[in-house]
DNA sequence: CCGCGATCGGAAATCACGTTCTCATTGTCT
DNA sequence: AGACAATGAGAACGTGATTTCCGATCGCGG
């Protein structure tokens, strides 16, 4: 495998990951396998918060989650695997959080405010920063999501859809609510989520990083102003 | 290095990097290695326009540019520097062409459209269908810059320069013009740049594939609401 | 034209990974 | 207990980046 291709190699079935991954073990053996294809999960988001980023082995996984490197390639097909699976878990917590979240808000608008800067923040912050969640991993896996992007947008695409069809929905009651006139939904969705999660992610190509650290509330400003809402 | 390292080198001194590879030739012999370092270049645009991607070996560059391994690494400090120095030289090549294409423009709130949606066509496009220039490596390199953001956030900035510095031109005419209230010019400039980058390299987190690909004018549309223009 | 030191091409040697494979051990189920 | 699946340990492999080695060349003062 060439190193480019580590960008782009056959992720497998549109199932979703841990079935894909247990589905491999007897019947029987099916919650010893959850289990062991969970310690990978969990010791590869530890590496991921340690490092603030992708800069681990597979080795590292291994050793960390006290199993065998054949194992692992039992569970998995291989590290672009992992880190899908652990992206996907990471979008659906993320979702379930924000869902909770959302819930102190009633306006439309605002909910869809609080989408974004909530967001926004998950996506710059430090992992360590925002203790209470496995989707901090967020920020730290935004160069594994462009290689997915780039290579099977379909994959990317359904690993992002729990947090895509939750901004759908805001973006809908929106809509509904007349505080917004939305020619496709679907569409200022998805330039919604990709704006937000990548301008957080570096919010200065150009200019002195301190200056510009766009903050959430910018972003949003930012943001209802592009969808046609009320700055 | 470790492969995560490959995505963090030190990318060494702020100079220019047709500087810092010639600099390690004696003062005589500059012009022979100034060519030779142009035939690096040359050879790995090639090379990325031939992929779309970053998917060549440095092996295959020295091939490519008929000189050896050895030489390589006596200009270059390794593969992320030849990447930086095309990177660099794509962004400037970039804003040449786009300063050319804005003179047909005299309105400034339509000057920054063009820019817009060029860069946008430039980001989106096959390297193929846009061939009069070098710049053409922009979108193929959309995955390099993320790491070097990632990384190095000064050297993404300082690359990035010549891009940066024409749009914030740009944005502070349209200011001064009144056609636009800024706040803060240059960060505005940091989220129109690269939210027109990286939305245009998968405009698709979310939605299925055709009806998502977002049009150079939607991209543009949903820009001057964000910065405060009249959609 | 000669000879020396800076350079250079060619290719083997290193290294760090991801991925695969072998073999002996441990468990599980009956 | 016996048969077999599931493992752990770690060697083995393949690909690429980066280094190193060695002999061939090149440029130039003498």
């Amino acid at each position: 495998m060439t190193n480019a291709d580590a960008h782009a190699p056959d992720l497998g079935s549109q199932a979703p990951w841990r079935d894909r991954a247990v589905a491999r073990s007897l019947d029987g053996a099916r919650s010893r396998a959850e289990e062991r294809v969970q310690r990978f999960l969990d010791a590869t988001v530890e590496l991921i918060r340690e490092n603030d980023g992708l800069d681990f082995t597979v080795q590292d996984v291994v050793a960390r989650s006290n199993q065998s490197l054949r194992s692992f390639y039992q569970f998995f097909d291989g590290k672009q695997h992992l880190l899908l699976a652990v992206y996907e878990g990471s979008m659906q917590a993320a979702s379930v959080t924000l869902l909770e979240t959302l819930a102190s808000e009633t306006d439309p608008m605002q909910r869809l405010r609080l989408f974004v800067t909530t967001l926004y923040k998950w996506s710059v912050a430090d992992p360590i920063e925002v203790p209470p969640a496995p989707h901090l991993a967020v920020r730290s896996m935004a160069d594994f999501l462009l290689g997915l992007l780039a290579t099977d947008r379909e994959k990317a695409r359904s690993a992002s859809a729990p947090l895509f069809d939750l901004l759908l929905k805001l973006l809908e009651e929106a809509k509904e609510s007349g505080a917004l006139t939305l020619a496709n939904p679907r569409r200022s969705a998805a330039l919604i989520l990709q704006t937000t999660m990548f301008n957080a992610y570096s919010m200065n190509v150009g200019g002195d990083s301190e200056a510009h650290e766009a903050s959430a509330e910018e972003m949003w400003a930012f943001i209802v102003g592009g969808i046609g809402g009320r700055p």
